[in-house]
DNA sequence: CCAATAAATGTCTTTATGACACTTAATGTG
DNA sequence: CACATTAAGTGTCATAAAGACATTTATTGG
């Protein structure tokens, strides 16, 4: 039998293959709270149960992985290029009560003032990550978004990734706020400027923001800015708060 | 309709799903060398060409998908409880001509020594990683070859994960010996054995291996050792020889 | 006994973060 | 209109860990 022969006589309907889903931790941040966007289901199984959003590749769609989690993303938020990360694939037999499931879980951070008027229908909402946690999620929802936010925290630590969250300018001491945020646990100034500075990462804009006091200087990102820019060392962080 | 009643009607064949297979890169150390374990096809498509060990998820014998990753590695090199480690999922239409395939990437390391004749075959091989990286490999196996290697060098930076390589007992010297043949580049002695010492996840044996000069004290793994221990610092690599 | 060699250690430098006091630039209020 | 207040921003020393490299130590073969 040649290859094509048997590519002819080859159908993957033969084989069984598990469910294949993504589903996506969306984060971002409002009124100085991290938020991720949960919807309600209202389908089975557990209907009315929040749950991640997220859904079955389309395979006539979809020509890659990535790009069902940006068309799922963008279904949700209407918006096109977020930050978007694989965070890992479960697959076991017990996930889904429909049977042998895999999903594969992302996480994405989108900028909030990006984000005109986002969905806060019924079904869609922007919780506070603290409050999603408490919720009975649907699936294995709940350990997916902890895994998601132990990503995001960790990378917090050293790499640049929270720069994502932040409009296009931006003060150093609002981008301090943001890694505090994410991590839950305060820094300090002096070396987290520091290691701001050395990244080249950020350039001045030569504007100020007028505030109450002191004016701040206004950043905005250097052409060299990368979120995956990985800093020498690690930010200390308050383990208790995690 | 009840939720049990809409499972009772739930036919997973009735959605389309993609292929889904585990691929692993299989890596050992023999003779001063970096192995990675290559089978030779034997079927449609990519016939005879030299593959990456894996195969599809099996939905009614594997609980999860670590326990297919687990199982081919089994078969493959009768070995039990190697380090294994998911490092991606890549999925697109284009990377198996019998259609949308999903394919979850692992990687392994074991010990040699422990691997008593290994599967020397005609179609299964230990071959050197660089020799490895010379061949065209089928699908898109020589891409997932430098994912998985690339992860095992970026950890080797930073986590005690080579330890995973050696044997029961070994001298500090041999095991700089394994961190520098992963990562291509030499160390310097002193950092190394301080960083090991400060680590706390190796203790002496209190035994020497006697050589043709000054005996080395042997040590083995301490109770508290585990793969995945950070360090607080990068080691340095020289970026050209990788 | 000594040259050669690999194991192991000493020690100074370098890099990056932590801690925290201090200065600077704005505001509003007595 | 000085001045207390406050947030922005800097100076400086301490600490931690890695890099560089010289030195000492233990062994063997000649």
């Amino acid at each position: 039998m040649t290859e094509s022969e048997f590519l002819k006589s080859y159908n993957p309907k033969d084989y069984d293959s598990p469910l294949c889903t993504v589903d996506m931790a969306i984060f971002a941040v409002e009124d100085g709270e991290l938020k991720v966007l949960l919807i309600q289901r209202d389908e089975h199984p557990f209907k009315n149960r929040w749950a991640l959003p997220g859904g079955f590749c389309d395979l006539t769609n979809d020509a890659t992985l990535d790009a069902t989690a940006n068309r799922k993303l963008f279904e949700k938020t209407g918006i096109k290029s977020p930050y978007l990360e694989q965070v890992e694939t479960i697959g076991n037999a017990t996930r889904d009560p429909r049977g042998w499931s895999i999903t594969l879980l992302y996480f994405a951070l989108i900028d909030f003032e990006t984000l005109d008027l986002s969905p806060q229908t019924q079904d869609a909402q922007w919780l506070a990550l603290s409050d999603a946690l408490k919720l009975e999620l649907a699936f294995d929802h709940k350990a997916l978004l902890q895994k998601a936010i132990n990503r995001l925290r960790n990378k917090t630590r050293y790499t640049a990734l929270p720069i994502s969250l932040m409009p296009d300018i931006f003060t150093l001491t609002e981008l301090q706020s943001m890694f505090e945020l994410i991590l839950g646990s305060p820094l300090q100034k002096k070396s987290f400027r520091r290691r701001m500075e050395a990244s080249g990462l950020l350039v001045e804009t030569g504007k100020m923001r007028p505030t109450a006091r002191r004016p701040a200087a206004l950043y905005k990102r250097s052409k060299s800015f990368e979120e995956d820019h990985i800093f020498p060392g690690l930010l200390d962080v308050n383990l208790e708060t995690l």
